[in-house]
DNA sequence: GGTGTCACTTCCTGCAAGGGAAGTACTTCC
DNA sequence: GGAAGTACTTCCCTTGCAGGAAGTGACACC
C-alpha cells in the first residue's frame, strides 16, 4: 500500500484496499455488531443468553442486529424444538472468517487497556 | 474461548475478551475513522490530500475524527515550515499495530466483494 | 491590495440510530 | 386458569452523529 505516484495520485489498488475496509465496518456497522459476532465467536448461544451477555442492549436491538448479521450470511438462526421453544444462533462457516479480526482486536484492546492503565500510574 | 460453564455462566477471561472488542470498535468508532486509518497506514498524508482521499468527509468531520485519533496516541500531527503551511498526519508506532487488523479487514472486504457479485450473477 | 492556498472552526440543521416501555404469541408448569 | 418463560414486535421519543455552508487567519504570490 505504501505507492503514492508521487504527485498525490493513487492507486486503482489503494482505492480498492481503502472502499474493502468500509466494506468490512458497514456489515459490522452500529453499536452490537462487532461485540455479537464475538461472542457467538465462542459458541452457539441461545436469544436470552446473548441478552444477558451483551450488557446493556434491548430485546428490539438484539433482534434488529442478529437480522441484519443474518442476511448478511454471517450467522444462523435455528428454533430448536425444547420445552419453551428456543433459538439458537451460531457463526456459518463464513461468519468464522470473520473471527481472527475481531480476535485481534480483542488482543489489541487488551493492550491498549494496559496501556492507559500504565500511563495513570506513570502520570 | 469455548468456554461457558455449562450452566450459562462465562469466565472473567471470556468477559474481558468481549470488554477488548468493544474498547477497540469504541476508539475506531465514528463514520471515518478506520477509512482514516487505513489511509495513513500507506503513508503519511496532508490535511488537504486526506479530504481528497476520503470521499465525502467535510472539513469538519476530518479534523474532529483527527483530533480524536491524535488523543488516542494512533496519529501524530506536525506543522510543516512549508511556503503556505502545512499539516502531515502520521500514524504513530501505536497507531500501526492497527495496521494488521485494518489490512485483515480490507482483505475481507475485497473477499466479501467478489462473493456478492457471484451470488449476483449464480442467482 | 486583491486573489489564492492551506488548515481549520463555527453555526445551523436534520435525520436516523438507538433507548424505554409495553404488548404479543406460544407453551408448559402448578 | 393463572403465572412464568422464551422470543420476539410495536410504538413513541430522544439524542447525538453528521452534513452544508460559510467564516477565519496566516502567509505568499502577482
Amino acid at each position: 500500500m505504501g505507492n503514492t505516484a508521487a504527485n498525490g495520485h493513487i492507486s486503482e489498488e489503494c482505492k480498492r484496499h481503502f472502499k474493502a475496509i468500509r466494506d468490512t465496518q458497514d456489515i459490522l456497522s452500529g453499536k452490537w455488531k462487532m461485540l455479537i459476532m464475538g461472542i457467538l465467536g465462542s459458541g452457539t448461544r441461545r436469544y436470552l443468553e446473548l441478552q444477558r451477555l451483551v450488557k446493556g442492549i434491548g430485546p428490539k436491538m438484539l433482534s434488529k442486529e442478529l437480522q441484519e448479521l443474518e442476511i448478511n450470511g454471517l450467522v444462523s438462526r435455528t428454533v430448536m424444538q425444547t420445552k419453551p421453544l428456543t433459538v439458537a444462533y451460531t457463526l456459518t462457516d463464513y461468519g468464522k472468517s470473520l473471527k481472527p479480526i475481531l480476535d485481534d482486536m480483542a488482543e489489541w484492546g487488551k493492550n491498549h487497556r494496559e496501556r492507559v492503565i500504565k500511563d495513570l500510574s506513570n502520570q
